[in-house]
DNA sequence: CACCCCAAGATTGTCAACCATTCTAGGATT
DNA sequence: AATCCTAGAATGGTTGACAATCTTGGGGTG
């Protein structure tokens, strides 16, 4: 197949890890940030397989933190690792998407939402309306990278202040896959529609009224299930 | 030390590997499974530090392993770590349980078990009929432990029978919350209760008709919900 | 007496070299 | 052609050491 992969990771002392509020600039977590974005960004094939050994030699680190990234991606879904066999990078199937990882986005939403409604401080607000910002001005330059990731931030912070421990580790393990989907896939509605989701839904949580940001959000998540798909699904005639 | 938690892992050389299923025998994975069961069965509690090399000297493995459990465990929501502080227990709140939990698991398993219908073979169905067989012994001698490890097992088949890799992934990360929930809480139903839930899903599951088990299951994970009475008192102040 | 600062100890994060265990691929044998 | 067998590759685990970071228990200081 292709030569190196080149992925090199940052040398650089300053790692512009901002992380959510894990270990930010740790060795093993800036291996993580390097091979889930080379993963969701469809640099490395489902199917393939990551040799611990190459990747510690080709970022420049030992083996010991490639191993622990590679458990946490395999705990974020994009890969999985078999014994003595090594990783895997995996792929996600429509089905599995919407039937089980937006379902249950939404009831991660949902409840942390609610729950943020009570909780958020004007500082957290000061925060969303920053990605907010942020967005917008991706938008302007369709640099999606920017606007997803400005995204992942909104609802990051937004779940986080809602101080719910397993709920935000549960969604932090399902976003990944949802998000690699997208990006394999034909991707979600426009930039422009994005934004706009996001900016209602700030307004909304100012309000701090439930019935205002409940259905924003509900639509919000599920307009981006992906359009029906040729293949065979099972009748769908029960929606309600 | 006095107070030594005596914990103990296998030491002889052949772990009477009870062969789970999958990964058996690992170092690292028999530290998973004794960590988990101890957690779960509350000898350690919630905000209790774990360190690494404690653990290590006392489990009779370098830190390498206990490291990866302890990533594992938190995968799990058993335990969360915070750079350079380690790893500490971790609780689960009612609201949690309900609301995000438990709607997760109903998710999961109804789109796995009416995956698994389609796809279950004999041989799953002897393996799950095995179980059911099991539980019963261990509820004729209320062996509490060995009826929730059957449990475990049923749906662990079938979910895995249902060959959705992500969905399998999941349930695997949630179920050791809902386990040291009901734990620590006291709260399940009777063994004769769960014992009879679990023969007549099987019964259902052979039929091969949704409209059979979706009830039946449904009812069984919802049952699980304990909230005894309408006011719910959290032991914890809030905060956290 | 309360308070701040700091050094020492404790613990995690990383590295390196090494061996055991197990899969995989390719070649030799029948 | 099918089977067996042997290297080589890669993971799982060990040991020992060191760096980076948090925590804690004093000593000074105001």
């Amino acid at each position: 197949m292709a030569g190196a992969k080149a992925i090199e990771v940052v040398q650089t002392e300053l790692a512009p890890v901002v992380d959510g509020g894990l270990k930010a600039g740790s060795r093993g977590q800036q291996v993580v940030e390097t091979l889930r974005t080379a993963i969701i960004a469809g640099r490395f094939e489902p199917g393939e397989r990551l040799i611990e050994s190459t990747l510690s030699t080709e970022l420049g680190t030992s083996r010991g933190p490639v191993r622990e990234a590679l458990r946490q991606l395999e705990n974020e879904g994009l890969v999985m690792s078999l014994p003595y066999r090594g990783a895997v990078v995996l792929g996600v199937s429509d089905e599995e998407v919407q039937h089980v990882l937006i379902p249950i986005r939404l009831t991660v939403e949902r409840y942390s939402f609610a729950k943020a409604l009570e909780t958020m401080t004007e500082d957290d607000f000061a925060e969303v309306a920053k990605q907010v910002w942020l967005m917008e001005q991706a938008a302007k330059t369709s640099d999606l990278e920017k606007a997803v990731e400005a995204d992942l931030q909104f609802h990051d912070i937004v779940i986080s202040a809602s101080g719910q421990t397993h709920t935000l580790q549960i969604w932090r393990s399902i976003w990944p896959r949802i998000r690699a989907y997208f990006f394999r896939y034909g991707r979600s509605a426009s930039l422009e529609e994005m934004v706009d989701d996001h900016r209602r839904l700030l307004a909304a949580l100012q309000t701090r009224d439930p019935k205002q940001v409940m259905p924003l959000l509900e639509r919000h998540i599920a307009v981006a299930t992906p359009p029906p798909g040729p293949k065979k699904l099972s009748p769908k005639k029960k929606g309600r």
